[in-house]
DNA sequence: ATGGCTTCATAGTGAAGA
């Protein structure tokens, strides 16, 4: 079983590349961050051809998740149970015995700006509902862009980025919090090539010089991790015209 | 160099991303 992350930065603009990237690498789930559609405009018709099930939560202009998926989803969850939230980051579905949750973290911004706090208390609360969620469901995945380089090994330059948003202290302990609730960063369950990078800016020539950072991730409960065959970043669609500035991350289970 | 691109909502520029 493939499962597979990507922010594709509009759905609008990137529909052809994640059409083609689904027929290349055929996974049983995709999950999608900064669609920025509304439901009602959703491409589900075009999906569902393509062979895909949607489930989808979003608004115009920004944020915005979706589930693609071969088989259709059950238990369909938009958002934190507990946190109220206008921003649309967060969908949960169960496949079978599997339980999926697609997030889009916040960015922060800088460390200085009300934004920064925000997405700290919204990694609390997402810690808090996630402690719950794995009591019922043991094989849960969470898959997303989180908006957090956990190590200075996902950093391109660890020295330029200290303490700024996407790699402070305070959201690199959120990050290790999340994973002492009994899940793997499946990415570092194997051997890596060094430099591996999930986003580049836009500007500065900075995918061609490699100057990006790992925020992109899969987190398997424990009793995913030792069914995880591999996890990869797939480069390739960061090369096309018109890329979205992430790159898709996939793990094979099983 | 606090910018550099890209997208979206707009109809000039501005916000936001990371």
């Amino acid at each position: 079983m493939k499962l597979a992350t990507w922010n594709v930065n509009s759905l609008n603009v990137r529909l052809p590349h994640v059409l083609s990237w689904l027929q290349q690498q055929q996974p049983d789930v995709l999950c999608l961050q900064e669609t920025k559609l509304e439901d009602a405009r959703f491409p589900a018709d075009t999906l569902r051809e393509a062979g895909y099930f949607c489930a989808a939560s979003g608004q115009k202009t920004y944020n915005g998740v979706a589930i693609l998926s071969r088989c259709e989803a059950t238990g369909i969850l938009k958002g934190l149970p507990d946190f109220p939230d206008e921003q649309r980051r967060v969908l949960t579905a169960t496949f079978a015995d599997l339980r999926v949750v697609c997030v889009y973290v916040p960015n922060g911004q800088s460390i200085e700006s009300e934004k920064y706090q925000y997405k700290l208390a919204w990694l609390s609360a997402c810690a808090d509902w996630l402690r719950e969620e794995l009591k019922r469901y043991p094989k849960l995945v969470v898959l997303g862009d989180m908006n957090i380089a956990p190590a200075d090994a996902d950093v391109h330059d660890p020295k330029a980025w200290e303490g700024q948003v996407l790699c402070s202290d305070k959201e690199r302990k959120a990050f290790f919090d999340l994973l002492a609730l009994g899940f793997k960063d499946s990415f570092r369950l194997f051997e890596q090539p060094p430099e591996s990078f999930s986003w580049w800016d836009y500007r500065m020539m900075a995918f061609r010089r490699n100057m990006g950072l790992r925020i992109d991730h899969i987190l398997l409960s424990d009793a995913l991790a030792s069914s995880c065959r591999s996890c990869s970043i797939d480069r390739t669609p960061r090369k096309l015209e018109r890329p979205s500035d992430h790159a898709p991350v996939s793990v094979e289970l099983g």
